[in-house]
DNA sequence: AGACGTACCTGACCGC
DNA sequence: TGCGGTCAGGTACGTC
C-alpha cells in the first residue's frame, strides 16, 4: 500500500494509543526484511510517549528510552483491532491497557519491525542518509536544483531516491509529473529553474490531497469499520495507460524506467 | 560517484 | 482447473 499519504494517514489513525501501555506482543518466526536489533521483550510494561513519521517509517518512542521502527514494505498494513483473530501474514501485534490491538500484516514481507535505543534512532540504517521531507519548507526549488544538477538518470527515478527526497513513491510521482506537464524520460539535469518550481510544487500539493483524502477514511474507522481505511485513489495516469489524457484526450502511455512502470502524457507532458 | 540490474517475497491476474 | 509468466505502491546491494 504505502506511499508517504498512506503512511501519514496510519500515523494520524494510531496516534491516540499515545499514553498507552504495551500489555503484550507478538512477532511471527517469519523472516521480514531487516530482525529487530534488540530483544522485544523490552516492549511489555512500556508506554508510548510519542508517534511519529520519518520518510515511510513509523517511530513509536516509549517511556523506557527505546524507540519502535515500523516499515511496511511494498504490502504492510497496520490495523487496530478491538479483538484479534489471526488471519494469514500477521507478523507483529501488540495489545495495549486499553484492550486494544495494533496488527501489522504483510504478505510480501518487505517490511519490518526494529527496535532500537531512541538516541541512536538517527543512526538507524534506515533512518541515516535520509533527504528532505517534501512537505517541509526545506525542500524546494534552491534545493532540488542543486541535487539534480548532476544527475544524468530520468527526473522520474531521481525523484524516487530516497537521498534527494524522502516518501515520494512511483505513484505520486506520476501524478506530479503530469500535474507539472513535465516528462519523465527528461534527463533531471535538463530541468531548468522554472520547471524545477512546478515540480516541486506539485509535488507537495499532490501529497497534501491524498493525506487529507486520507485522513477522512479514518473517521470511518472510528465510526463502524475497526480497521484503519486508504485514500480511495483518484489518478490521473498512474494505471491508466488504456484510457485517454483527462486534458488533451490523447492515448495516454506507459513505459518501463529502471524496472518500474511510468505513466504519462506524451502531449501535456514535454 | 552515478547508473542500472537484481534480489528479497507472496498473491493476483491473464493466456493457454 | 491448472500451470507458467508477469506484475505489484520499496529498499538495499553488487557491479561496471
Amino acid at each position: 500500500m504505502p506511499e508517504l499519504p498512506e503512511i501519514e494517514t496510519v500515523k494520524n489513525g494510531i496516534k491516540y494509543l499515545e499514553g498507552n501501555v504495551i500489555k503484550s506482543y507478538f512477532k511471527s518466526s517469519k523472516k521480514l526484511r531487516i530482525s529487530p536489533n534488540q530483544d522485544l521483550k523490552s516492549l511489555i510494561g512500556a508506554k508510548i510517549t510519542r508517534i511519529s513519521r520519518r520518510a515511510r517509517y513509523l517511530i513509536i518512542n516509549l517511556d523506557n528510552s527505546k524507540s519502535l521502527i515500523l516499515h511496511l514494505g511494498m504490502s504492510g498494513k497496520i490495523s487496530i483491532r478491538s479483538n484479534y483473530k489471526p488471519i494469514k501474514h500477521d507478523h507483529f501485534i501488540c495489545n495495549f491497557t486499553d484492550e486494544s490491538y495494533l496488527v501489522f500484516n504483510d504478505p510480501r514481507r518487505f517490511g519490518f519491525v526494529d527496535l532500537v535505543n531512541t538516541d541512536l534512532l538517527a543512526q538507524h540504517q534506515s533512518l541515516a542518509n535520509l533527504g528532505p521531507e517534501p512537505l517541509e519548507d526545506d525542500f524546494n526549488q534552491a534545493y532540488l536544483s542543486k541535487q539534480l544538477s548532476n544527475k544524468k538518470i530520468n527526473i522520474k527515478t531521481a525523484m524516487m531516491n530516497n537521498k534527494i527526497v524522502v516518501g515520494v513513491g512511483n505513484i505520486y510521482i506520476n501524478e506530479s509529473l503530469f500535474d507539472s506537464k513535465i516528462s519523465p524520460l527528461r534527463p533531471a539535469n535538463d530541468l531548468n529553474k522554472l520547471e524545477i518550481a512546478r515540480l516541486v510544487s506539485s509535488v507537495k500539493k499532490i501529497l497534501k490531497k491524498a493525506i487529507k483524502a486520507g485522513g477522512s477514511s479514518i473517521s470511518d474507522y472510528k465510526n463502524a469499520k475497526g480497521e484503519i481505511g486508504y485514500f480511495q485513489h483518484d489518478f490521473k495516469v498512474y494505471d491508466r495507460d488504456l484510457e485517454k489524457c483527462l486534458i488533451c484526450k490523447n492515448q495516454l502511455s506507459k513505459v518501463r524506467q529502471n524496472g518500474r512502470s511510468t505513466f504519462y502524457c506524451s502531449k501535456c507532458q514535454k
